[in-house]
DNA sequence: TTGACGTATGCCGATATAGGTATATGATGT
DNA sequence: ACATCATATACCTATATCGGCATACGTCAA
């Protein structure tokens, strides 16, 4: 079995650092593929079909605009992102409290683990 | 040019959902492999090679103990993640102030887009 | 219709994956 | 050393990727 579909998660889709630098332009507003492409270096088949994926998971829409076609931030898909990362926000947190003695114990009972 | 490692990212490496669950679990203390490979339904070759993915990436510890080597949770690299996201809060907090209008004009705009 | 522009898709090659099975490695106890 | 248990790795198959190039598709203007 090969690594699951970019576009059957967010996870998955903005696990390619393109696709996240694409979302970072868009914060500042539509762009067009074209621009977009070039605003990272890439080619134009290559931005189409990094923002396809956007597209797919619903983080990015589309309008049209005479022949362009404008890209729009829709970031609401990375809200359930950063809602499982905050279930871990304690634990770097508190990282004093129990975690530090375990993190502890961890070195101290292998030296050359990591 | 094939995806990027797993292991180049904290964000390739949770884009799999069995180490996503393994993350969780560990949330509730430390397992060993056999213990979670049987906790999330999967063989312990299969544990074992998430769990390493997962420390290549530095999201989980291990230590010895006695026969068994137990994992840890190491979250702090994840907060990275929770800040890349967080830095699109704004998007879905104010979705009423200058995105709705947006996102209606893109609704009048394409209706038949996604 | 023709032309020009902007975008999407098809095909290809190379690569890294995830899962399974068998087996090697490591640690403990006798 | 040996047996036993726990874990890691090697090998394999199938698959989905990402990037580049060529090209099809869509849209607008004359």
């Amino acid at each position: 079995m090969a690594r699951a579909a970019t576009t059957s998660d967010v996870f998955n889709a903005i696990a390619e650092r393109q696709r996240r630098e694409i979302l970072v332009l868009l914060r500042a507003g539509e762009g067009a593929v074209t621009e977009l492409a070039e605003e990272l270096g890439m080619t134009q088949p290559g931005a189409s079909k990094h923002l396809r994926v956007l597209r797919e998971v619903g983080l990015v829409r589309d309008r049209k605009a005479g022949k362009q076609r404008l890209y729009g931030l829709d970031a609401r898909g990375l809200r359930p992102v950063h809602e499982w990362t905050g279930g871990f926000e304690w634990f770097w947190n508190e990282s004093f409290d129990r975690l530090d003695a375990y993190v502890q114990d961890l070195k101290g009972a292998s030296r050359g683990t990591g």
